[in-house]
DNA sequence: TTTCTATTTAGTTAGTTAGCTAAATGTCAA
DNA sequence: TTGACATTTAGCTAACTAACTAAATAGAAA
């Protein structure tokens, strides 16, 4: 029951639910692409991420120090509501036009990224 | 996503998954039960029923000063969310144990439960 | 080995929420 | 009409949580 309560309570942040809906829009997303498009600072970030992977409805996997996240299919008993998710996700005229902002995000490398993450982080 | 966000809050606590359990079980239960089995005071119990009622998950009949609650099956789009809850609940032996209070709960009166509460009550 | 860098963890704070008691509201019975 | 009663609403409080900054950790580059 704490599992079912965790697993629901893990959804009811508008941002944890933004990050699920990025990461059924695009196969994998590095987590300084998310905390980007989140608008919110990494640490944030970090904590929404793993409170997802903890319940099982995320995966991550490191490539140096990069760490990319993207939907575990592994969780049999999820999928059912994984899956209604996403046509909520689909339909939702405001979720579709928040994940444009992705577009963006991912169209330099991440290096640069960071270089202007690092950036915008020194102006403040 | 304002929506969105709000149902799976209603579902993020233990006690309204409870309630749920408990209307997936019996056809309908009036509130004094439901605040009878829950183990909270009837406040909390009216407030829980509440949220859920807000959202969609369930509805509501008076019958004098009586208040029954049953699930709303009108919400067609929650219709998912509730049937994958309802496999869940089936399939965890610490619910189905949890939903064999009902039984006593249930056994008398909605008059004899009334006055037992008040009783009770009256002791603290 | 030292420095740089991406991410995560720790600690703090303001806002939120579940629990309770008391009061208010609506209905019924005398 | 008054009093009893079932339920809901209001108000309070302790616990919880999302946001932030700073520190820690791990990996890469010089």
């Amino acid at each position: 029951m704490v599992e079912l309560e965790n697993t629901f309570k893990a959804l009811g942040d508008g941002n944890r639910i933004r990050i699920l809906a990025s990461l059924l829009s695009r196969k994998e997303l590095c987590a300084c692409q998310i905390h980007e498009w989140l608008g919110v600072s990494g640490a944030t970030a970090s904590k929404h991420l793993n409170i997802l992977m903890r319940v099982g409805f995320i995966k991550s996997r490191k490539n140096g120090r990069w760490v990319f996240y993207s939907m575990n299919s592994d969780h049999r008993s999820l999928q059912t509501l994984v899956r209604w998710l996403k046509k909520e996700v689909t339909t939702s005229l405001e979720l579709q036009k928040d994940l444009q902002g992705l577009e963006k995000v991912t169209a330099c490398s991440l290096i640069e990224l960071r270089r202007k993450q690092r950036l915008k982080a020194s102006v403040s």
